[in-house]
DNA sequence: GACAAAATTCAACAATTGTTGAAAACTAGG
DNA sequence: CCTAGTTTTCAACAATTGTTGAATTTTGTC
C-alpha cells in the first residue's frame, strides 16, 4: 500500500461531494456529477454510503466531530488560564472562532468547502434546525454558559439573540460568495479569513457587551 | 373583473414559487410542485415566465425594487432630519433595518417568504455575488457612504467588513430556521422580527463603533 | 495459488425533469 | 354573433434522475 499519495475512492467521493454540495446545495448536485468529478463509477457512491441523503450526512458529520473537539479544547484552555471569574467575552469569542480560522487556513482545501457547506446548512430553513441543532448546539450551549458567566447583567434572551447574530456573521463569511470583494472594489477578499476573524472578534464582542448591558473593561 | 378577491394565476405562480424557492432553493423545487401548489397547469409557468431561471429572477426582482425604494426613503429621511454632520451610525442602521421589519410584519406573508429567499441567495456561492451585487449593492453603497461620514476615523476596509457582519446577521434572521428557538428552549422565536431587530440594532451599532475606532457618544 | 470478502464496474429500471407545440377556452371590442 | 388576441390546457418529448442487482475485479488470509 502506498500510503503517501493514495487517497481511497471512498474518500475521493466524500471530498468531491463536499465541494459540490457546498457550492450548489443538496438538490443542485447529482450523484453522477460527484462520481464524474471524483473519477469514480456512479454506483460506487451508493455502495459506500447508501442513499444520496446518507452521503450528504456523511460529508457533514466527518468534520463536525473534529471541529467540536477543537472548539471544546479551545474553550477549556481559555477557562483554565482565566481565574475563578472565568474568561472574558472576548476570550470566549476567540475560542469559538480561532479553531475555524486554523482549519480554513490549513493546507487542506476541504475545510474551506466544508465551512461553505455549513453556511448553506445553517441558513437553510429545511436543515438549519435539524442538522445544526443536533451536531453543533450541544457545544454551543457550553459556550453560552461561559458567556452568561462573563455577562452577569444579561438575561438569557439577550444572549441567545446575540449568538444568533454571531452565527449569521460567521456563516456568511464561510459562504465565500465574493460579494464583499465586489462591493469594496477589491479592498476586501472573501477568502482572507484571517482578516475576517480579526475584525469579527471585536465586532461581536462589542455587540455582546452593548446588548447585554455590560460596559467593556 | 372582481378585483377584491381575485388573484391572477400569474401572481399565484409568483407567490407559490416565492414560498417554495425560499424553502428549498432553486434546485430543490420543480415547476410541477409550484404549479401543483398554485393549482395551475404546468405549462402555464413557462408561458408566463419562460425558463425556470427566468421565473426565479422574476420572483427575486418583484420585491427587490419595492425594498430598495423604501430603504432609500428611510435613508433620505434620516439624513434630512439630522444636521449637516449627518445621521449617527445607529440612525443609519435603523434606516437600513426598519423597512424590512415593516414588510415582514405586514399582513402579506409573501414578504416573510421573500426575505427567506434573500437569505438563501445571499449565502449562495453561486448567486450571492451575482444577484445581490446587481440589485442591492447600488443602494448599499449609499448606506456605506453615510456610515463613512458618521465614522470619520474608520478606514474603508473596516467599514466593508462590518457591513459584511451586519449582512450575515440580518440574513440568518431572514432564514427563519428555528434553530434559535430550539437552542434557547423556547425563549426566542425566529418569527419574532420585531425583537430580532430591536436587539440587532444596538448589537451592530456597537460593533461598528468598536471596529472603526470611534467611541459611542 | 486457492478462496472468501470487499471493492468496483456494467447495464438497466422506473420515475421525474424542464420545455414545447398544438388544441381548446376564454376575453374583449366591433 | 364574429373575430382576433390572450390565456389556459393537454399530451408528449428527450434527457436526466437515484437506485439496484448481477457480474467482474481486486484485496487480504491461509
Amino acid at each position: 500500500m502506498n500510503e503517501s499519495k493514495k487517497i481511497s475512492k471512498k474518500e475521493r467521493i466524500l471530498d468531491t461531494a463536499e465541494e459540490l454540495f457546498a457550492q450548489h446545495g443538496f438538490d443542485g448536485v447529482t450523484i453522477r456529477q460527484i462520481a464524474g468529478q471524483a473519477e469514480v463509477d456512479v454506483a460506487l457512491a451508493s455502495y459506500h454510503f447508501g442513499k444520496k441523503r446518507d452521503l450528504f450526512d456523511a460529508v457533514f458529520l466527518r468534520r463536525a466531530e473534529i471541529l467540536n473537539e477543537e472548539r471544546l479544547e479551545a474553550l477549556l484552555r481559555c477557562q483554565a488560564t482565566s481565574g475563578s471569574a472565568g474568561p472574558t467575552v472576548e476570550q470566549i469569542i476567540e475560542a469559538f472562532l480561532r479553531p475555524l480560522e486554523m482549519e480554513q487556513e490549513s493546507g487542506d482545501p476541504g475545510w474551506k468547502n466544508y465551512l461553505a457547506l455549513v453556511a448553506y446548512i445553517n441558513n437553510s430553513p429545511v436543515w438549519g434546525k435539524e442538522l445544526m441543532s443536533k451536531h453543533f448546539d450541544p457545544l454551543v450551549a457550553r459556550f453560552i454558559e461561559a458567556l452568561k458567566k462573563a455577562l452577569p447583567n444579561a438575561n438569557d434572551e439577550q444572549i441567545y439573540w446575540c449568538y444568533n447574530y454571531l452565527s449569521g456573521a460567521l456563516t456568511l463569511t464561510f459562504a465565500q460568495t465574493g460579494r464583499i470583494d465586489k462591493l469594496s472594489k477589491g479592498l476586501c477578499h472573501s477568502i482572507d479569513f484571517k482578516t475576517a476573524y480579526d475584525h469579527m472578534i471585536p465586532f461581536v464582542t462589542a455587540g455582546f457587551h452593548r446588548v447585554c448591558g455590560q460596559a467593556e473593561e
